[in-house]
DNA sequence: CTCGTTATTTTGATTAGTCAAAATAAATCT
DNA sequence: AGATTTATTTTGACTAATCAAAATAACGAG
């Protein structure tokens, strides 16, 4: 069994790999762990003699086919569990990601199998976040962003990828929740701002940083 | 915080104490904890040093008022997530145990809170074990068992004590869960045997041991 | 009361994960 | 190309939890 400290380096190498089997650096590994970067690369090294992560020193890691099924399981663990935390027990989604982060190390296969078919098998989080299937297949469409996407078009939000307990609470109370329909309206990048118009409701206004963290697609 | 392993021996001398403030010995502690008796005797005096347990030096140990707090939080943590398992997921009440054995030390105190209140409140767990209360209350009624309970009486089963999953699933398989009306038609001492008839059923022998394990109040 | 059995404690080592700080390699900027 | 900045790796040390095995204390039998 991989301890929970593997667990999560692994999960996090998986997170910041833009692409599949890119490099992840030591300091951003470290900064996403909250470690300082000589013990990401002790652990690195270890995970790569296990066989789970490929070391290129100086440069990088990223996952074996194995590290990448061991992160892609916690994965789905966390989400499913986030979904669970606010479709059934009606927490704040504001709140569920610290949960999950300590429960995803501690829930089996036959518990998570259980959840899974008592929310009817969701294929993403409250975040919008993709769920890893029981196979380890992962969703990994390209969508834009209120930063990137198109102006004065219908939108519609697909997700919301920053997790901080911060941030959702800003998302939340200006209504820019997975489901939202939109449009921006305007877009300033040297001020580093972004308007947006909900359907129904006010124009909100945040920072292009924000606004990049919120995924759209085409909608009616 | 405590450390799931200070977590587990608290609970495991709470739950090893006949009496409160009992002493438990070492031996028994170890091997309920499966760890060597060396092991047990340096986790005990680094938890008295941290004001958690009272250690008497060859003789056992005892938990403070603060340890006992920490031990009936877990307790209630391990209790309602058995119930949780075995009401909403319906999982087996065999294989609730080894599962809320993990989960007990990684779910928060919001999480448990909305669990109970999912649950009603539940007094007991689905092996008639008491639940403590959010505010450490414990019941501690003394109940008969099998073997040394009245004879040719009208008897319920409120509890069965053991948790291995072998002997849950012949309790199981003879009928003996907790709410079951039955009465004890016979019990050799010698030969170490009891017979119980349940009100709807057939006979069934089992061991005094096994008798034992088996908690019963008067019932009509 | 002494001896031997048994339980407990002590001692010395080991493993996983971590940090601080020094050493080194890569990248950048004249 | 050479010097400086920046990221990474290495080294040495520490903590929590564990085991094996030796030392010690309590207890019961004679």
């Amino acid at each position: 069994m991989a301890s929970s400290t593997v667990e999560n380096y692994l999960k996090q190498i998986l997170l910041l790999s833009a692409a599949d089997g890119e490099l992840v650096s030591m300091g951003a590994l470290a900064t996403a762990l909250a470690v300082v970067p000589g013990t990401a690369t002790t652990m690195v090294k270890a995970l790569a003699a296990e066989g789970l992560a490929l070391h290129r020193p100086r440069y990088g890691v990223a996952l074996t086919a194995e590290g990448r099924r061991v992160a892609l399981g916690v994965l789905r663990r966390h989400r499913l569990i986030e979904t669970f935390l606010v479709e059934v027990l009606k927490m704040d989604w504001t709140e569920v990601h610290a949960e999950a982060e300590q429960l995803e190390h501690a829930i089996s296969d036959a518990v998570l199998d259980r959840l899974d078919a008592l929310l009817g098998h969701p294929a993403t989080d409250p975040h919008g976040d993709p769920i890893p299937t029981r196979q380890g297949k992962l969703d990994s469409q390209v969508y834009a962003t209120l930063a990137t996407g198109p102006v004065e078009r219908p939108l519609r939000i697909v997700r919301v990828t920053e997790q901080s307990a911060e941030f959702l609470h800003f998302a939340e109370a200006h209504g820019l929740l997975p489901g939202t329909a939109l449009r921006v309206t305007g877009r300033n990048l040297a001020a580093g701002l972004v308007t947006v118009k909900k359907t129904a409701g006010r124009p909100v206004t945040l920072s292009v940083a924000a606004a990049g963290q919120i995924l759209v697609a085409p909608g009616k």
